[in-house]
DNA sequence: CTCGTTCAGTGACTAAGTCACTGAGGCTCT
DNA sequence: AGAGCCTCAGTGACTTAGTCACTGAACGAG
């Protein structure tokens, strides 16, 4: 695990590690005992935009909780292309250090930073022992695993069904929804294309298409939105 | 759960529920008290060929174990194309009804019985109330679903990137390596397109190619295997 | 201001999916 | 045995998506 640095806990960061194990119910709910035990077996990692947080392939020994930031979850091909499988925010764990962790396994995908993340690690040793000791963190463990399922379903059915233009338009009411009725979206073609599993020529032709059609402007670097319930039109059901 | 028929205990099939459960490792490990119980709660069912075993949407109270047969999992489009997830079989118990058990959730996908099913159903309450009890089910449990998501991951990686010629090729070696080197596939091109999430038409334009390469020779409702090292050929790698 | 890099656009081509058919093979029912 | 009726496979014309090989515009660093 090279590129994640570990500071040391006495050496606190910005934001402690018992803040972000509070964002997780489990921990919330946990027996006083439990808590001062995970508190004890955590360690505070950092990682900047861009970095590497695992490669398909290699294994692990721990389990993370997100405080911040967001991990892109994704696949790459020997092309080069790239499709996200998923993201993990604030307050979720995730599910693949999870599962390669509880199954001994190698990763079955990539995962990078795409905004700077502050987290938890614990050793899966500790962590399969909380898991006998602890229903509520059973319970916790089996509803992120059931979530991903269903999601990894869904984009699959996304992937073989839905129009490109279509998924693009999603993506794009979904950027824009962020915070507030944003109407600026700091996003590359390239980028893109590697959320939605296509190529950024593609992408690009597409993204003028949309423009064409009056729903959105492109300039370099970002997109602004033009007209939300054009958007939406395009988009269509689903 | 209308098309499954639950056999009266009473009046046994021709398997019963404990050579069903003996598939079972978890089982087989059990203690013998919690292996009573399991018998006692256990429901044998029978499914014919092509009976829905469940649809997307619906929810279950119950767990399943297939003692034999084969379930498709799959997505389908509005349009009613298809594409398979996974396949669940003998010695196998079925993730989706698990997760949408655990988790109370309604089904992300489809089953069909591909081949006559024998199996077990136990009632969710007592399944959750066995894992509370016993860590091998827990692990296997654990186990399954990190094994689907990986499956779902490589299936996502597949549809993306890989080319159909290259997949129906990869599909038929697989079908055709079954019990023996046999040389007849009983298939249509429309079941090929539902397992591989593409279309019927497509699907013959690339049988008839490779047909004209002399992979394999096509007959109604059938496949013959011509040359196993060509069709490997042109799999390609991965 | 220049150089290198990232980002976007374009045209020509291949691969895949859609639509609207045709027709062949196998079944059942008189 | 022949008539009808399915299911399965094949085809051509067209649209959508991905690939390849580029060009050029915008931006940051020195």
């Amino acid at each position: 695990m090279a590129p994640i640095s570990i500071d040391d806990r006495g050496r606190p960061n910005d934001v402690q590690a018992d803040e972000i194990l509070e964002l997780f119910d489990f921990y919330r709910t946990a027996p006083p005992d439990l808590r001062r035990e995970v508190l004890e077996q955590s360690h505070r990692v950092s990682l900047p935009r861009g970095a590497f947080y695992f490669q398909e392939g290699s294994g692990c020994s721990n389990v993370a909780f997100v405080g911040s930031g967001d991990i892109r979850v994704f696949k790459v091909s020997t092309a080069g292309r790239e499709i996200t499988l998923y993201h993990v925010g604030t307050g979720e764990t995730c599910l693949l250090t999870l599962n390669a962790a509880l199954s001994r396994n190698a990763y079955p995908a990539s995962a990078v930073a795409e905004a700077a993340v502050e987290a938890v690690l614990v050793p899966v040793e500790s962590f399969r022992a909380w898991m006998d000791r602890h229903a509520e963190l059973r319970q916790f463990v089996f509803g992120e695993m059931a979530h991903r399922i269903s999601e990894l379903m869904a984009l699959i059915h996304e992937v073989v069904f839905r129009r490109l233009d279509r998924r693009v338009a999603t993506y794009l009411l979904q950027a824009f929804a962020g915070p507030e009725a944003r109407q600026r979206l700091e996003v590359t073609h390239g980028a893109i294309a590697a959320e939605l599993g296509s190529a950024r020529e593609v992408i690009s032709r597409v993204l003028k298409e949309l423009e064409r059609e009056g729903a959105v402007e492109l300039r370099r670097g970002h997109i602004e939105l033009v007209d939300t319930a054009l958007l939406r039109r395009l988009a269509g059901p689903g």
